[in-house]
DNA sequence: CTGAAAGCGCTAACAT
DNA sequence: ATGTTAGCGCTTTCAG
C-alpha cells in the first residue's frame, strides 16, 4: 500500500508537498502539481483515511444501531440514512443488536471507541445512563432522552387515525397488535391513542403484545392465529407495524377471514411491503425519508446549545388502501 | 476525550504501563495495574480504534457494497453479514451504490481509502477491471472475477427445478421475469437453465427484464400489468426473485387472475417475505444465512494462495408453498 | 517490573 | 514555492 512518502519520493518532493496537492492548499507551482499527481496515479495511491482520521480527531463514520436490518421498516430506513449520510460525505457503521441490551451496550463502547461522529439511535433496550459521558452527538429514534434530539413521527396522531377509521367504517370488536410495550418508546403513544379513542367510544380493544425476547418472526403468528381464533366475532385490527398487519392479512387468508370484508385491518409504517399485500395494506404513512433525512442533519450538524431542539415529530396521515 | 496519557497521568505510570494492561501483555504488577483500572474507569476510557488501526495496518472493519438495502433479499443478507461479522469481530461498513455504477467506484476507492480489511461484494454494474490494485481480499456474490473467491446460490439448479415444476403441473404457456440480463451476473445462469429446460419441452417462454437505470419498484409494475394483460393464456410464471414474484401476485389479485388456479408463481430466494404473500409464495431456497458466513470467512481467513477456491455453490431447493 | 523513544501516515505551523 | 518538524493516540522494541 504507497504511502504519502512512496508518492513524495517518486516524485522528488517532501510529503508536506503531496499533502498540499492532496488538500489543495497554499501555493504549488504547476510543475510540482502535475508531476505528484503523475506519482499517485502511478503508485495508484490513495490517502490513509485512518492516518487523516488520526490527526483530524474526526472519522467521518455515523453509527446507527437498529434493533434488525431484516425488518422491513429498518432495512428503508437504513438505505435512507446511509443515502444522506453519503450525501454529506460521512459513512456509515450499521450495527444490529438483534433487540439484544448487552450487544446495544457493546455496540455502544465500540462505536466510541471507533470515534465515530454521531450516532444515531434507533434501538432501544438500553437502560438510559449507558449514554452518559459518551462525546459525539446522538440522535434517536422513537425515544426520549434527556439531552438529546430525536426524531419520531406524530405516534399519538397516528393512533388516533386508526382508532377513528375504525369506529367510522362501524369496527366494535376491536384488537390491537403492538411491539412491547414495556420498553420506553415514543411508539407507544399509537397504542395510548388508539385506546383513548375507543374508549371514549365506549370500545375496550383486545390488546396483544410481541415479546421482547423473541427474535422470530414466527413468534408473530403464535400471538395472531390464537387471537384471530379465539376471537371470531373481531373486525378491526389496529397493528403498529405494517409487518405485523402482514401477519394479520396472511393469517386472515389461511383462516379464510375476509378482508375488509368480515375484519378490517390498519398497519403502521407504510413501507414499500405494504402496497405488494393482498389486498394492498391501508396504513399510517410515516415519512421515512424525510425523517432520515432529519436523523442525519441532526447528527452531522452540531447545534448551537443555545436553541437547541429536541423533538422533531413528523406528521403521519392515512393511506387508505383495500383493508380498511 | 480522554487518552492514554491522561489515564497514564492520573495512574502515575507512562503510557507504555497503560498500554501493557491494555492488551494484557508482559508483565504488571498486581498494584499498577489495579491502578491503571481504575484510572480508566474514572476518566471513562476507551481506546481510541483509529490510533491502533493506524499501528496496527488493520481496521478491523468489513466494507459492503450493495445495490440496494432496501430490497430484502440484500437487507436479509446484510443482516446476517453483518451478524459473522461481528462473530469474527469485525464491523461493517455498508454501502448502497443504489444499482450506480459511479457510486460504486467511488464506494471502491472509499473503502481502500479507510484501510478495510476485506470487501463483500454484492453490487455489480461495475466494470471487472476497477478492481485491479485492490490490497484487501474480495469477495463476490453471483459474480465471477479472476482471482477472486465468490459466494453464490447454484443457480442453475435452481433454474431446473421452477422449469421441472411448471412443467410437472403442465403449464404451457409460459412467462419468465428476470433482472437484466446485460448485468455479467451468475444469476442470469437462472434464466439460461429455465430456458434450457423450457426448450426441451418445447415450450418458448415469454421473457421481461427490468431495466438496469430505474430504482424505482413501480417500473416492477409497469412491466407485469402488461406482461399479464397481453398474454391472457399465460398459465406459469417463474420470477427470479421473490419481490418480483411478490408484485406479480399482487397485479393478479388486482386482475382477477387466480393464484394458482389460473396462473402458477414461483420465486426465487426464499426470504422472510415469500412466506408472508397471499398465497404464500412456491420458491427456490437459497441459503442467504450459511452464504452469508461463507463470506465473511472468505473475507476474514486469508487462505493460503495453494489453495485458494474461487466457487462456493450453494445448494438451493424447492420450498412448495401456494402458488405452485 | 517499568520507562524512554521511535514510528504508523498524515497535516499544519513555522521556517526559508 | 517548498522543506523541517512536531504531533494526533497508540504499540513496541530496547534499556534498565
Amino acid at each position: 500500500m504507497a504511502t504519502i512518502k512512496d508518492v513524495a519520493q517518486k516524485a522528488g518532493v517532501t510529503v508536506t508537498t503531496v499533502s498540499r496537492v492532496l488538500n489543495n492548499r497554499g501555493y504549488l507551482s504547476k510543475d510540482t502539481r502535475d508531476k505528484v499527481f503523475q506519482a499517485m496515479e502511478e503508485l495508484n495511491y490513495k490517502p490513509n483515511a485512518i492516518a487523516r482520521s488520526l490527526y483530524a480527531k474526526k472519522s467521518g463514520i455515523i453509527g446507527l444501531i437498529l434493533p434488525a436490518l431484516r425488518h422491513p421498516f429498518f432495512a428503508e430506513l437504513a438505505g435512507f440514512i446511509e443515502q444522506y449520510a453519503n450525501l454529506h460525505a460521512y459513512k456509515l457503521l450499521v450495527c444490529d443488536s438483534n433487540h439484544d441490551a448487552l450487544r446495544e451496550k457493546e455496540f455502544v463502547d465500540l462505536l466510541k471507541s471507533n470515534q465515530i461522529d454521531a450516532l444515531i439511535m434507533a434501538s432501544h433496550t438500553l437502560d438510559v445512563r449507558e449514554f452518559a459521558g459518551l462525546d459525539y452527538p446522538i440522535v434517536t429514534f422513537d425515544r426520549i432522552i434527556d439531552g438529546l434530539s430525536y426524531v419520531c413521527s406524530d405516534n399519538y396522531r397516528g393512533g388516533v387515525l386508526a382508532a377513528e377509521r375504525l369506529i367510522h367504517v362501524g369496527c366494535e370488536h376491536v384488537a390491537h397488535i403492538c411491539g412491547n410495550l414495556q420498553l420506553d418508546l415514543l411508539s407507544n403513544d399509537r397504542t395510548k391513542a388508539f385506546l383513548d379513542v375507543m374508549d371514549k367510544h365506549g370500545i375496550n380493544p383486545i390488546i396483544v403484545q410481541t415479546q421482547t425476547d423473541v427474535f422470530d418472526y414466527k413468534h408473530y403468528d403464535n400471538m395472531i392465529y390464537p387471537l384471530l381464533k379465539d376471537h371470531p366475532h373481531l373486525n378491526g385490527i389496529f397493528a403498529t407495524s405494517d409487518l405485523l398487519a402482514a401477519h394479520v392479512l396472511r393469517a386472515c387468508y389461511e383462516m379464510n377471514i375476509k378482508v375488509p370484508g368480515d375484519l378490517r385491518v390498519i398497519g403502521y409504517d407504510d413501507v414499500s411491503l405494504s402496497e405488494l399485500l393482498v389486498p394492498q395494506l391501508t396504513t399510517i404513512h410515516q415519512p421515512i425519508q424525510e425523517m432520515a433525512e432529519m436523523a442525519v442533519i441532526l447528527a452531522t450538524q452540531a447545534q448551537e446549545a443555545d436553541r437547541f431542539q429536541q423533538a422533531h415529530v413528523f406528521p403521519v396521515h392515512m393511506i387508505q388502501r383495500y383493508t380498511c
